[in-house]
This record gives C-alpha cells, sequence and structure tokens, in this order.
DNA sequence: CGAACCGTTGACCGAGTTCAACTCCAGTGG
DNA sequence: CCACTGGAGTTGAACTCGGTCAACGGTTCG
C-alpha cells in the first residue's frame, strides 16, 4: 500500500533543512515526540536549529510570529501564530533566517515527527490533516500576500485592527475590548510598514472616532461595518485551525497537551 | 481505516467554495476526470465558477498566474506558474476575485478530484503527493511576501529578473537568452508595484549593464554573481515541482497528460 | 491608414521613511 | 520615597521613493 518513494520527485529538497524529502520521509532516529516550550516575550525557536522541519509547532496560548530577515537586519513577520495555530516546518529562503518568535509570552507544543515518519507517512487521517493545515496556511498567507502588494498603509493598519477584531470575537453586535498582544514595531513588520508609520496611521484613526483607544495595547472598535465599508476586501471571518476540535481517530495531533 | 470525519474542524470551510470541507473530502457527483484547457493570453479560469476547489491545475505548457483583484479594480498576481506547477484549488480571500490567468498562451491540465474524492483520500501516496505540493507553494508564497514587504522596488525587479534567469537554467557559468513571457504591467501586478516604474528600473539595470536586452522580452545577465551581490537575499534555485518526475506508484497525478 | 496596445520617458506630487525630540511609564536602586 | 534609566509610543520636519498623469515612438492588426 505504502511505497515509500513513490510520491516525491527525488530531486527535491526540503527549502528549510536541505535535506532531501524531509517532510515525513526519511525515517529519523529520535526519541523525543512531544516537548513543552515556555517562552517569554522575543524568545525564538529556530528554524535552522536541529531538524526543525520534522517538526510540527502548536500555539497553545499566547502570540507568536513567524520571523524572516536579511543579513542587514530587515525583518518581515510571516505570519501571526495565534493559540491554536500549527505551524508545520517553518520555511527557510535561502540566504535568510527565519524563526518562530514569542510576541507575548508564550506555550508552544513542539511534536517531533521524526521518529514515526514512516507510520505517519501511511496514515491517511493524519496526512489529510496536514494537507488541511497547510493549505489553510497557504490561503492565508496570499491573503496577507495581497494586502501588502496592493493596500496602502491606512487600508493595511484598518484591515489589521478589524482582523484582530474579528479574531477576539466582535461581530455588528458585539464590541469586545480587543488587546494587541504586540508591539508597534512587530505590527510594522507585520504589514511591511516602520512603526512610526503605524503609530501615525493609530492616531489618525483614533481621531477620526473609528476606533476607541483604552490604552496603547487596548482597543474597541464601535462600529464594525463602518471599519469594512473603508476596506476593499471582506474582513475574514476567524477560521483559527484548532487541533483540539478534531473528533475521534487515531491521529498525532489529536492528543492535545493540557 | 479511513474515517471520513475524523480529521477536519466540522466548523471549517474551504475559503474559496464556502462548503464545507471541500478539501477531497465530500464525494461530490462529477463525472469528467481530465480536462484539457488551451488558453490564449489574457484568458481566465476562474476559482469562482464551478467547485473549482475540487479540481487540480497542472501547468503543462505556458506561463500562468495566480490572481487576486479587488472591487476597485487593484490586481495583484499572488504567484507565477509555469510549466509543471500544480496548482491545488485557488484561493479566495473573502471579497475578492481569484482566478488563473493566461500571461502566454498555455496548456492547462485540469484534473476533477470529485469523482474520486472517497478514494483519494484513503490513498496516502496521494495525500503525501498533495501534502508535498501545497507545503511547496507555501514556501514559495511566503519568501514572495517577504520580497514585498521588506524590497524596495530596485531590488524586487532584480530579484525577479534573477529567479526568472535561474528558472530558464542561468549559473554562474552559463549566461542562457532568458525570455519574460509576460507584460510589464504583469510584472508589476507581480511585485506590488505599477508598469511604468518596472520600466524605469529595467532602464537603469540596462544603462548599468547588469542586464542586457535582446528585445523588450528577451534578456541575458552576463555576471550572475554581480546581481546576487545586489540582493539581501540568495537566488533560489529553481525547484519546480514536477508531476512529470514522479516515479511509479498509483498516483492520480502521475498519468500526465501529453 | 488609423486604432489599439505596449513600452519608454519626463514632470510633478504625495505617501511613507528617516531622523530627531519629547512624553510616558515600569523597573530599579539608592 | 524619589531619582535615574531604558524602552515604547507619539509627533514634527525634511527628504525620497514610487505613483500619477501625460506625451511620444514602435508594432500589430484591422
Amino acid at each position: 500500500m505504502l511505497r515509500k518513494h513513490n510520491v516525491v520527485d527525488g530531486s527535491s529538497k526540503c527549502g528549510s533543512c536541505q535535506q532531501v524529502m524531509c517532510t515525513f520521509l526519511p525515517p529519523q532516529p529520535e526519541n523525543a515526540i512531544r516537548v513543552k516550550h515556555a517562552l517569554k516575550r522575543g524568545d525564538r525557536l529556530d528554524a535552522n536549529e536541529g531538524n526543525a522541519c520534522l517538526k510540527f509547532w502548536i500555539v497553545v496560548h499566547g502570540t507568536a510570529a513567524s520571523c524572516t530577515s536579511f543579513a542587514d537586519g530587515r525583518r518581515q513577520i510571516v505570519s501571526l501564530e495565534t493559540k491554536g495555530e500549527t505551524i508545520c516546518s517553518l520555511m527557510a529562503g535561502p540566504g535568510t533566517q527565519n524563526w518562530l518568535e514569542a510576541l507575548s509570552d508564550c506555550l508552544i507544543c513542539e511534536i517531533d515527527l521524526g521518529t514515526r515518519a514512516k507510520e505517519l507517512h501511511a496514515d491517511p487521517a493524519f496526512l489529510a490533516l496536514s494537507f488541511h493545515v497547510v493549505h489553510r496556511r497557504l490561503e492565508r498567507s496570499q491573503s496577507h500576500l495581497t494586502t501588502l502588494g496592493r493596500l496602502d498603509s491606512v487600508e493595511r493598519v484598518t484591515l489589521f485592527l478589524a482582523e484582530m477584531a474579528a479574531r477576539a470575537g466582535a461581530t455588528l453586535e458585539t464590541q469586545p475590548v480587543v488587546s494587541l498582544p504586540m508591539s508597534r514595531e512587530d505590527i510594522a513588520d507585520y504589514l511591511g510598514l516602520n512603526s512610526e508609520t503605524v503609530s501615525r496611521i493609530l492616531s489618525r484613526l483614533k481621531k477620526s472616532k473609528l476606533v476607541k483607544f483604552l490604552s496603547p495595547s487596548e482597543f474597541i472598535i464601535p462600529d464594525l461595518a463602518e471599519l469594512d465599508r473603508r476596506l476593499p476586501v471582506a474582513i475574514p471571518t476567524p477560521q483559527v485551525y484548532r487541533s483540539e476540535v478534531v473528533p475521534g481517530g487515531p491521529s498525532i495531533l489529536h492528543e492535545v497537551p493540557k
């Protein structure tokens, strides 16, 4: 049934670890299966150390970021990783550094796939789940790519606030207090701007009464519909993939750390 | 062995078709399995018509682009799809339009997964391959996202030329003639710029002798190392996923159209 | 031949960056 | 308790990169 070498182009390598076919294929000897990392703000899990691309990371709580940076120090936050998000191998463009960074204190569960690679590679339930997770991430990535390519700075910041609000449960009826688990500079690095620009735009939005700030890191959106009207895109409904929710089935991702 | 509803959060929907769990799961009645589309420059395959997210598209030859646009007409090319690329469901941000567009004349092979969804969902070889394909696309997407977020216009265009050259087989030793299968505006929409800016930068590069243009759509890079030195990122080696190369095994993707 | 389209170039302007000053606040140590 | 420090956030002034608008040349296709 399973033929280990049938499914992947033999010449291809994982961009991250530069090993051939690391995505589940090679049965790497390893014993650790599940490690918890308690990260303080600013702490990093490096994609290049060890064989990071044979691991899944799940955010148990807190907010983290998948980061990339160039030799000259420019940083881009490629993806925000909130509670429930599964990072299935960090991507390494060649000539860049890549890491997972805690934006607030957070708890990360690391699952090492190395030991069970053979077995997992034959498990349709696991594979389908993995596909689903990456596919979801691809959707997000492409949507954010469009944001960076075609929205101006005001639209980017507005969209960002709307998304954070949506994640916090904001709807047309409810206006929850939304907290920003990250600094202005983090926001800037996520949106491809700089921190001064972000700050200026937040001030402008505050003056226009679109957003009420209770503190620099807490806000309320009085009228989400109005925010939506100013955006050329619809505000995405929060669809965080939650490994907790997966019912039944002998999936390795199903046993969720407490 | 296969439990259809075990692996996906029941509340999640495919962003593209807004059906629950469309990624292989629901056994949609359908009979067409494999269709070839011969597209002329500018032709589109729409992501929203029919159930596009139950289909894979493979570029047999030519160059296409995954596009997104807003209601106001702004367009972003999310990904360039060259020969051998597999598009495994177009992504639809809500409130945006999404389609696959031929940049040059091209031939696309469409594989309908609807009819065989059940069967495929239990096939580890197929699933592993699919995972590999999406994972590859995610890597690319995130790398391009960083380009849009943190590189200035000159760097973007330079990187673009370097990548096109690398795909055409350029190395430190060989300087092949590289052809651009797309207009200035297409390049602009890919790089998050506008066509005049692209044109200006190309002229500048031409004057600085970094690039020799034989025609507006054909160029040579005399010294790839020099180009590389001007970039903060390494030029990625071309790793197009080629479904042709997959050896043996009863994979649906393995039977390649001629 | 004219129409349409593509690519190039120039002049101008505005959005966003850079640099710098200043405030506010939390932590620390006397 | 207060003084000091350092980091985060805000705001202003100057500058620059990239966008906008417009003109123009070349090519293709009726």
